[in-house]
DNA sequence: CCTTTTTCTTGACAGATTCTTAACAATATG
DNA sequence: CATATTGTTAAGAATCTGTCAAGAAAAAGG
């Protein structure tokens, strides 16, 4: 199975320098916004995300921070500033690596490498292989087919609506607070009004609950947050 | 407890500057030349090994390689080449990272902590270190996932009365002041009325204690504030 | 291009939950 | 015993959540 990437880079003109050395070794998608990354992932679930954190503006690191607030995935941090000062303040933000444009091409592959080399060692430090699908007794979320059933039969939600529910079937058991839910659906620029949460979260419900006054799977934390109900399917995070 | 860091580097000036970056927060180890580094490995059992593979001969890559086949630890490869071959055959070989001199001292700091983060990663992933979880016979507070058990059964708890348990928790035998509890929970400026604190640890103690007028969680300590029962817990389970 | 359909967003409001206050009881302290 | 401190309860205030509906925006289909 092919590591997927998810590449961050305005420059039409680098990405496709990366997706000429890339694409053979992995499945790679693009976007050009961080704004635009956040919705990558809860679609695309990357196994290693290459970002530029300095342009379109400096929002890069602020982009590291929320994903390093619930995920180790890999992020590598790629800039054409030579100054000390972007490597450091990435690195700082969560980045795993960092790369000086321009790069050599196979230096670039080589620090790709390392990458998959660590998610290989957790992997099997974890023992297991990470399991992208959310199964309940009726309710079963396919985070790689982008799909979600109820008793077998496929259902329909909109953009948002799986958003929504991807973010917390990959982090089921956890509270989810409304701001990192509000960041991670509509970018981080957002401001914190939970309203369009809430309808949102009601619509969920009418859809996946077979009784939606009285949840099983999307519980509220007063004040906090969101969060569903464990998958006894998958591994102890 | 200090991460310990083999360096293996025959330049005396360099050891000298990579000393005065990292002795403060690492305990750190220097020797010349690889066959000592080999001896170093057994004796001092680094955390991180940083190595100039191509001095004093082109043996470095060899010795990467050796190093790996035994373990996983972090291995940062520093060298004055400029060119792409020297950072390629270290990674290849098995490095981590590569590092050219000369370096930005805050960047080459910045890159030493990815590899601690690495191993913090990893010794979680194996479940050697879950600090943030707090666990007696019958009460698990879950500082990760906001998640409060009594007998592995979820209890509901309000955003006030989580944020004083989890306070208490995260300093569990230690004596807590009402007024340190005051301003952790409701903000800096919160005048020193206890009373609203004495109304949350009474609900608290209904919520998570067998006997609430008889605690055997929260205690406390007469004129001065509240204390949490110490956690004993030991992930050898 | 226009029309139709779907999705998104906003505001309003009722009902539920949580917070805060105050009064009083119980316990500790000296 | 007198006083200070801590525990308990209940009720109103404040805040939060769920729901609905309507208009705006976006997508789909001809």
């Amino acid at each position: 199975m092919k590591y997927k990437i998810l590449i961050i880079e305005p420059d039409r003109s680098i990405r496709k320098l990366i997706s000429g050395l890339l694409s053979k070794k992995y499945e790679v998608t693009f976007t050009e916004s961080f704004s635009d990354g956040f919705s990558a992932i809860t679609s695309f679930n990357p196994d290693i995300i290459i970002i530029d954190p300095l342009f379109p503006k400096k929002e890069g690191f602020e982009f590291i921070k929320s994903v390093r607030e619930l995920s180790d995935i890999p992020i590598i941090a790629i800039s054409g500033s030579g100054t000390e000062n972007a490597a450091v303040t990435s690195i700082e933000s969560g980045a795993d690596d960092f790369i000086r444009k321009p790069f050599f091409s196979s230096e670039f592959v080589a620090r790709v490498g390392i990458a998959t080399k660590h998610i290989t060692i957790l992997e099997s430090a974890k023992g297991v292989l990470n399991t992208s699908i959310y199964k309940t007794d009726s309710l079963t979320v396919d985070l790689n087919a982008n799909s979600v059933y109820i008793d077998n039969e496929r259902i329909h939600l909109t953009k948002n609506e799986y958003k929504i529910l991807s973010l917390l079937c990959k982090h089921s058991g956890k509270v989810l607070t409304y701001d990192f839910i509000l960041k991670n659906v509509w970018g981080p620029k957002t401001d914190n009004d939970t309203g369009i949460l809430r309808v949102n979260i009601t619509n969920l419900r009418k859809k996946i609950e077979k009784d939606y006054k009285n949840p099983k799977y999307i519980f509220t934390e007063n004040s906090i947050g969101y969060r569903m109900a464990e998958n006894l399917y998958s591994p102890a995070e």
